[in-house]
DNA sequence: TTGGTTTGTTCAAAAAATTTGAACAATAAA
DNA sequence: TTTATTGTTCAAATTTTTTGAACAAACCAA
């Protein structure tokens, strides 16, 4: 006979609001209950599991190791049960409630997302999530069901059954340094092997758990690390560093002068970009949004 | 306002026991509780979800496909909980559910590896992550709280309250270079000073965010940075460059000819390498380890 | 077909649980 | 010091859950 876990979700939601609003007073009007409600239910789930979980320091209680513990895992709990009634509820009614979306930031995200509106138009009932994503982020939000569709997500397609994926489009990214840096005035096209020299800048990938990879980092040389593109063509522009940028999104800080294009002996070939979803994902909103963006990006 | 999950654990429960008895009647009886009663749960659910999960097919129930995705999913929930609850207990019992190790890399990982297996074989149930990192980037790993332990980082250890640390040997590094090198020509033994005309090969500090420190860098020479001890013998036994290396790891090189030691005027003093933790790191798990890795390398 | 069973559901009553608000002690801020 | 805020305790109020009897549907065997 397996005797099931005492954890309930309800503790698990107080025990998160607690952490989140930093006291039981701010955490019970979160939740529209009373604080004492919450110490009760605080005091059962410690009796029930023989583990003290606040220690009480001064008038504030703060988290034992394995509270904290408890929290942080009870928090992923949480998101699978949330993603788990969001799917229960697709498969039975062939709407989806809510989609969530991963944009890899290698993307201008602004015609997605006059695609979306249009789709927003159609679905007045249906809920967009919209999350940025670098490199293998991207793919691991889709794989471990954090999102049910990512956008412009860079080759290569992860070899895994049950993703489908279909290029929308290639993206060609070019070597780009401050107009005052180093690099600028040596005559070009320089040789790749040229570049170990410099210092480059480097979007750190948002993967967690996946082993990062990395494209495009320049072998040997020394690295500067943001963490989003933004950043990088801040750094760049700075003249921190060295570092492949799409062409189309540094336009005007060439045109104006602050950046300068590199050429380069070998050219790098365009990346191919992809949506892709799972093919177990039937919902008729990800079907529609799809064929939405297929028609637009070809 | 994020509204949680209408899915308790409690119906869960009652859903996989359905399934696995294949009736109300039977699972009730599982569950010390009345058929009635596993009803009013269900219909909540479906009620609260919004979803039929039982299809009533003459007088037995059988699950739709959305309530089947629910059970198949749901009871990977309910074993992540069973798992959380008992890791909780564990942590709570100053046990650690899991131990990080950073291993230098210029030890030779083989004999923690086989200290570490006698671990596991004694707690079943603790996962261990090692991971290698390079001078600096062990110390900073422990600093941080990456890692619960570090094993074989160089001297010195950090000024920094909090750390103990305790030797486990000392290395003998050695200059190298491969056979055709031209410094192989020079009559020995070799004054520091005249290195400073070769490049030399430097495995590149792992820290991200602490000054990197160098150790052995030959001053004032040019550099060949790599990112890992092997890639720095390759280099080295490619003729890339000088560099120090840890004598047993070159043994074989040096005697099949490959690399050829150069003796220097002043030879380097032999190299102390340590295993450390935090001392607020008070995990029975960490404490057991440290004894088993003392008493196997001293 | 016809009884005898078994099944899941419904319902009102009973039992158990949670929630509440007032009172309180401990602490921090003023 | 006073004042305000925090989490806890407790009995009462409220809500939720459980119960068992009654019931209808469906299966089974003869």
């Amino acid at each position: 006979m397996m005797t099931s876990s005492p954890i309930t979700i309800e503790a698990l939601v107080v025990l998160d609001a607690i952490e989140f609003r930093g006291s039981y007073a701010a955490a019970a009007e979160q939740l529209n209950k009373v604080p004492s409600a919450l110490s009760y239910i605080v005091q059962k789930l410690e009796e029930q599991l023989n583990v003290t979980l606040f220690e009480r320091q001064g008038r504030r209680s703060v988290l034992t190791p394995a509270g904290k513990h408890l929290l942080v895992e009870g928090r992923k709990v949480l998101s699978a049960m949330n993603t788990l009634s969001e799917q229960t509820q697709t498969i039975a009614n062939g709407w989806e409630t809510k989609i969530s979306i991963a944009c890899d930031s290698i993307l201008d995200i602004t015609p997605v997302f006059s695609v979306v509106g249009c789709f927003l138009e159609e679905h007045q009932n249906i809920e967009i999530d919209v999350q940025e994503e670098v490199m293998n982020g991207s793919w691991e939000a889709l794989i471990e069901d954090k999102v049910d569709l990512v956008i412009g997500a860079p080759a290569p397609v992860p070899i895994q059954k049950g993703i489908r994926a279909i290029k929308i489009g290639e993206l060609q990214q070019v070597l780009v340094v401050n107009k005052n840096h180093q690099l600028a005035q040596i005559k070009q096209p320089v040789n790749t092997l040229e570049l170990a020299k410099f210092r480059s800048v480097v979007v750190h990938d948002s993967a967690q758990h996946e082993i990062p990879r990395t494209v495009n980092i320049i072998e040997g040389s020394r690295h500067f690390y943001v963490t989003s593109l933004n950043q990088k063509i801040a750094a760049i522009t700075a003249g921190v560093g060295i570092g492949y940028l799409p062409k189309d999104l540094i336009q005007s800080l060439v045109e104006n002068g602050e950046l300068v294009i590199i050429a380069l002996v070998d050219e790098l070939p365009p990346q191919d970009l992809f949506i892709a979803w799972k093919i177990t994902n039937k919902g008729k909103g990800l079907l529609r949004l799809r064929n939405l963006l297929s028609s637009h990006f070809s």
